[in-house]
DNA sequence: CCATAAACGGACCGCGCGGTCAACTTGTAC
DNA sequence: GTACAAGTTGACCGCGCGGTCCGTTTATGG
């Protein structure tokens, strides 16, 4: 079961509805983490709990719609960056943009999110295929080393917010130190073996 | 309410059975997170759910427990590379064994795990320091770029472990090519300098 | 052996969760 | 203005969780 499919247009409380709905769950999953209960959602959007469902078959379902929303994002933004002039800068520039969607403790459910839904396998193949552009490119031009794949980029993307958020009181900008130590170890320059093959792609 | 505060000596049986609690709940959390419920650890135990609540006040406890197993491993294997020829290799051996204790899918829990018992927070403070130790004198031997510090790489250290558990078929080694990775960041050869101080000590 | 305290086990409790539903409200097309 | 479909709501359900409790079993010191 995917997102409500929607025959006809929607109502036009109903739309609002749904976007304070989608608006309230991220903040709240950003906050609490997907361990935030529905209740707690429904009530931050200032709407009763059966709206959710009327919107959102399952709980799941609200998540994947929330994920398919940031993945599009993410491969827009790296679309945008594929003609870059210096893709070493396009590939730096989209991790920023990858970490910095919103203070999320982390969008680990980016892979989380169980393929309920087909858009949202397709959408994030869609963005692997444009992180693997990326990195290509970044490694034709010189600026990344050649034993790092699109899939290590991709399982590596999460990591600087993952860090960041076991520092309690530290700075919300806190993940930039840590991607920047990242990208230096994806540069060529000094780049020791790696003692394990890459994975395969997801 | 701490690790159950024991008078006198265990009884054999329940010394056993207490083992065996402590080593299916390791393996359980590893294998489901911190989500594992108490029922299914006591069934892998082979113990009744009630023996588990007399070992341990609380599922918190029990956390707390193996944390600070875990802990006091880490700060052991630290103490002993201390003195180490190579403080460099010193300080990748030492990440090396952070993340190699078990599969575990991550072990975040050992920042997570709320400080329910002062025993852990002392614990875990003797291993902040002894990170600070190995990083410093990695720092001295010139084999650590000199803008990190031991809270960094306190935080980083569980990164590797965070990154391969995403990759769901992979080799369970897996996290040895984002350590390596990781380390080549935290090299000096080679460093851009970073754009956010370093957060607070933790 | 036996007496006894220690340890065990599983039925039981209250709670909060995701999800349902039928009565009610409201936007909208004519 | 009105009729009706679309939308909303909160009480309600079943479930599985962490935690309790007491009748039963068992290790152990003398």
């Amino acid at each position: 079961m995917g997102v409500m499919t929607t025959g006809r247009p929607l109502r036009a409380d109903a739309a609002r509805n749904r976007a304070s709905l989608l608006a309230a769950a991220a903040d709240e999953f950003a906050e609490r983490g997907l361990d935030a209960s529905v209740a707690d959602i429904a009530r931050r959007a200032g709407v009763g709990k059966g709206t959710v469902f009327r919107h959102f078959a399952t709980k799941d379902d609200l998540i994947a719609a929330i994920v398919l929303d940031r993945v599009d994002e993410l491969t827009t933004a790296g679309e945008r960056l594929r003609g870059a002039a210096d893709p070493g800068a396009a590939l730096l520039e989209f991790l920023t943009v990858a970490a910095h969607q919103r203070q999320q403790r982390d969008l680990s459910f980016l892979h989380g999110a169980g393929d309920v839904d087909p858009a949202v396998t397709e959408a994030r193949d869609r963005m692997y295929r444009t992180v693997d552009d990326l990195v290509a490119r970044a490694r034709e031009h010189g600026a990344l080393r050649d034993d790092v794949t699109g899939t290590d980029v991709v399982l590596l993307m999460c990591a600087p917010n993952y860090v960041a958020s076991y520092a309690p009181g530290a700075s919300p900008d806190l993940w930039r130190r840590y991607l920047g130590i990242l990208f230096d170890g994806l540069r060529p320059q000094g780049a020791h073996p790696l003692p394990e093959p890459p994975p395969a792609a997801l």
